[in-house]
DNA sequence: TTATAGTTAGGGATGGGCTAACTAATTATT
DNA sequence: AATAATTAGTTAGCCCATCCCTAACTATAA
């Protein structure tokens, strides 16, 4: 039992390890090493929101509109976002995720099914089946 | 084949929000809300040295003297350490963790294991044996 | 004319790092 | 034994980046 526990830390750590290794490898891939957690976060938001303008952003993120001009320009210039102006009303951008931006907005997903693609790959069709069984009744 | 990766990505996506979620209630039974990951890096480096020194601590973060000074009167302050002079050399202090640093260095770990015993609660120990065979094969 | 979207200017808190100069303790040298 | 040199950690004072703000602005739309 004890044992059992052991083993399967030693497992999970190991799946672990692997994500850890493909979501660096995506960041190396997009070449920015000095981006922090809170810019990911305003990638994942505007990832998760299609179209959005400056002003909904800040209010999302609960932010002033100055702060959401500042960090756009950061985001910017790293080459993460673009923005588009609307073709109604010249007041408004809409903002979009580059392709690297994107890549990094979902860098966890993508590593995580890197992961889960390696384990298809390892293993038969009945043994995948089996392991979605047997992890199914988790809760 | 698709629809197995999916099935996957879905259980696998709920394990890490599990864990998550252990996570995050042993920071708030810290009770510390504002640690940041610089830290909690700090904590895991004294976690995993015995009898550590300002010295090789600075050492080993690369980092200044006065540096490591300043950030162990913080996570002092925050109750993550204690420091005891040696007895053989006046000059020397060693660090240790208390139980809330400890906790917190190994928040992590900690979460993976509860995760895991939530799954060998859900489980019959034979289905724990497949999981574990089935498992051993991702390579 | 008024309201709205975004920008600019200027400021500020916080985190996390530094060097230089210091104190206290230990070790080496004369 | 006395003095000099080294070492561990501290203090003072500084710097820079990130990320946030308000006030005042421009351009566009209602």
């Amino acid at each position: 039992m004890t044992d059992q526990k052991e083993h399967l830390v030693l497992i999970f750590d190991n799946l672990i390890r692997m994500k850890n290794e493909c979501s660096c490898s995506i960041f190396s891939a997009c070449e920015i090493s000095d981006i922090t957690v809170k810019q990911i976060n305003y990638l994942k938001v505007i990832d998760s929101h299609d179209e959005i303008t400056f002003s909904r952003l800040a209010e999302i993120t609960r932010n002033s509109k100055p702060t959401i001009t500042e960090m756009i320009h950061k985001l910017d210039r790293m080459g993460c976002i673009s923005r588009k102006s609307c073709p109604h009303d010249g007041r408004i951008s809409y903002l979009y995720l580059t392709e690297r931006g994107e890549m990094i907005a979902r860098a966890e997903q993508n590593a995580l099914q890197q992961v889960i693609e390696r384990l298809i790959d390892s293993l038969d069709c009945h043994e995948i089946d089996l392991l979605i069984e047997i992890l199914k009744k988790v809760r």
